[in-house]
RNA sequence: GGCCCGUUGGUCAAGCGGCUAAGACAUCGCCCUCUCACGGCGAAAACAUGGGUUCGAUUCCCGUACGGGUCACCA
């Protein structure tokens, strides 16, 4: 066969040649260890939890080596991309401290354009450089044309599949396959030059010259050592659109982009033998990989499942959604990420996480459990730590968002929220009461008229006209300007005074002796004042909602007893 | 089914031939305490399994089981 004939016939209007393409595309000037990683997403939809991590991995790694993180759109898939969603990663990604060096990235129009010299950064962009190669691999016989159309393959499938879902019979299957596959390699120059006359589209494969047999030994920078069988499947390179599959396009841009490090989901790992052997074909050097393990859910049966879209938690949006700061949310990332992460936040709770020297060696080889409760733990530590006008900013604009009769009292006066949201809040043990900004209503919402309401009951047990005496002394005893040990002095005197015991000890060693104790004194105000049995300091929320308020609760609630 | 990967408490995990097998979250108990939150102390809870190798295996090798991933003109 005359491949150079073959490849003429193909690809007529390709002139260039693959050395053009490494001039075009010279190697980065870097320094020593800078890591090339990138980001390289089809165009379907949002960013979920499983692609977050490792993006952000592929950022640490690239970030704190002083190397390049790029953002490369794989949009070689016309029927599944989604109008609108390379933006919408690149935004939510943004919010993740995600920031790309390079790439199709967002202008300040906010619409994406390329940034940087090894583009274009779309690869449906990129057909020309992708035949330049494709030509020369047909040129050197090592890859043909098949005009089996998509028809005619899916009757094929349809023949071995029938009657099935669960009992596929999958080796007559592969039998099949294999023997179409080795048809398809017996053609002639006539039959390709009728097709291409009839105007038949054809789709490029490679000649695969593996031996399943045989394995190739391999080292993943994350699961360590393997051994995989070559890859004996011709595979499809370009699609009869001329556009490239994932596999093609893989190795020649990350081969041009000079990508350094390939860091992608093990889900990638069954085809890595398929991209060893292109990177071979082309006579590129294959980079680095690593291969992510998955987040996984559980699913009805009580087993792992690989986490993806629709999965609660899947969704980043979701998050936000829920209240959950994207600090908090990194800051989880990152301990699943690296198992000595939370013990170097230990020792250093008041650095930014971009400070932690990010180990590979320190990535889990096996899939984890989406944990709500650990990231709730993680996020009430975050945000413990943050000001108190930090968190009201946040929490008001999450609010204006999400809950925006709330949003509105919030916005209306920042300085009284901020007073709220600084009870507790500083120092060596801060209150946690917040994990996400969703908390915060149920936690606060009682300092604002619109949102008092009584949650909790004063429990019947108790004798009305006791409440009503202690509530009663309380408000007329009330003096703003005590501190705050006058002022339980004062809470002390009415439990005495009420047959209630004012020393909990005492209380506790012969709780008969009292119809209760200053707890339970406390408790009724507690009632009164926020509608809770459970709150935060009571003399401090007194004094941020102010004398008139304060009484007001407490004058109604006597008025409803 | 073939191929690949994995398997330490409910979850995340240290461990890298000899340990009473860390720690964190969750759970429970106690303490602190006017409630909550915080904090302190404590409890319960694990090396999937069978063979080797070895003086000795959680650790190394093989098998089995279980779990995951993957087998497209999708990425």
């Amino acid at each position: 066969m005359d491949f150079n004939r073959l490849a003429e016939l193909l690809f007529p209007h390709v002139s260039e040649l693959p050395s053009d393409m490494e001039a075009k595309y010279p190697a980065r000037q870097l320094p020593e260890g800078a890591k090339v990683t990138r980001f390289a997403p089809s165009p379907t939809g949002f960013v979920h939890f499983g692609g977050l991590f490792p993006t952000t991995v592929a950022e640490r790694l690239a970030h704190q080596s002083g190397g390049v993180l790029y953002l490369r759109i794989e949009d070689t898939d016309a029927k599944r991309e989604v109008p609108g969603a390379a933006e919408g990663l690149i935004k939510t990604l943004a919010r993740y401290n995600i920031c790309f060096d390079e790439g199709a990235i967002l202008n300040e129009q906010g619409q994406i354009s390329d940034h940087g010299i090894y583009g274009p950064y779309k690869q449906s962009l990129r057909a020309p450089i992708y035949h330049v190669f494709a030509k020369q691999l047909v040129r050197e016989g090592r890859a043909y044309p098949c005009f089996t159309t998509e028809q005619e393959l899916e009757e094929l499938q349809q023949v071995n599949k029938k009657e099935e879902l669960k009992n596929t019979d999958w080796q007559a299957q592969a039998e099949a396959k294999r023997a179409e596959m080795l048809k398809n390699r017996e053609f002639t120059l006539e039959d390709v030059e009728a097709h291409l006359a009839a105007g038949d589209p054809f789709v490029l494969r490679i000649l695969a010259d593996g031996d399943p047999e045989r394995k190739i030994k391999f080292t993943d920078l994350v699961k360590g050592n393997m051994e995989i069988p070559e890859n004996d499947e011709d595979f499809v390179l370009l699609k009869s659109d001329g556009i490239p599959t994932y596999h093609f396009a893989h190795a020649i841009d990350d081969h041009l982009m000079g990508t350094t490090h390939v860091i992608r989901g093990e889900e990638w790992l069954p085809s890595l033998a398929k991209h060893l052997q292109l990177f071979r074909y082309l006579g590129f050097k294959a980079p680095k990989y690593m291969h992510i393990a998955q987040i996984m859910r559980l699913d009805e049966n009580g087993n792992k499942k690989k986490l993806s879209k629709r999965d609660m938690g899947a969704n980043m949006d979701d998050y936000t959604r829920m209240g959950y700061s994207p600090e908090a949310v990194c800051e989880y990332v990152m301990t699943l990420l690296n198992s000595n992460y939370e013990e170097w936040r230990a020792q250093n709770p008041d650095k930014p996480y971009t400070d932690f020297p990010f180990n590979i060696k320190k990535m889990s080889v096996s899939g984890c459990l989406f944990d709500f409760n650990k990231l709730n733990d993680v996020s009430k530590n975050v945000l413990c730590r943050m000001s108190a006008a930090d968190v009201t900013a946040k929490v008001t604009e999450w609010a204006q968002s999400f809950d925006p009769d709330f949003g509105a009292v919030l916005a209306a006066d920042p300085a009284y929220a901020e007073q709220i949201f600084a009870i507790g809040r500083g120092g060596k043990k801060p209150r946690k009461d917040l994990a996400t900004w969703a908390d915060a209503k149920p936690y606060m919402g009682f300092f604002y008229d619109e949102f008092y309401q009584i949650v909790d009951a004063i429990p019947e047990s108790f004798d009305k006209a006791d409440i009503v005496a202690a509530l009663t002394a309380f408000a007329q005893n009330y003096d703003e300007s005590d501190d705050m040990n006058a002022w339980f002095d004062k809470v002390k005197t009415i439990a005495r005074e009420l047959g209630f015991a004012d020393d909990m000890k005492a209380y506790k060693a012969d709780p008969a002796a009292f119809k209760g104790s200053v707890a339970d004194i406390s408790m009724f105000l507690r009632v009164a004042v926020t509608g809770k049995q459970n709150a935060p300091d009571l003399y401090t929320v007194m004094h941020i909602l102010g004398r008139d308020r304060t009484m007001a609760r407490i004058n109604a609630t006597i008025a409803s007893l």
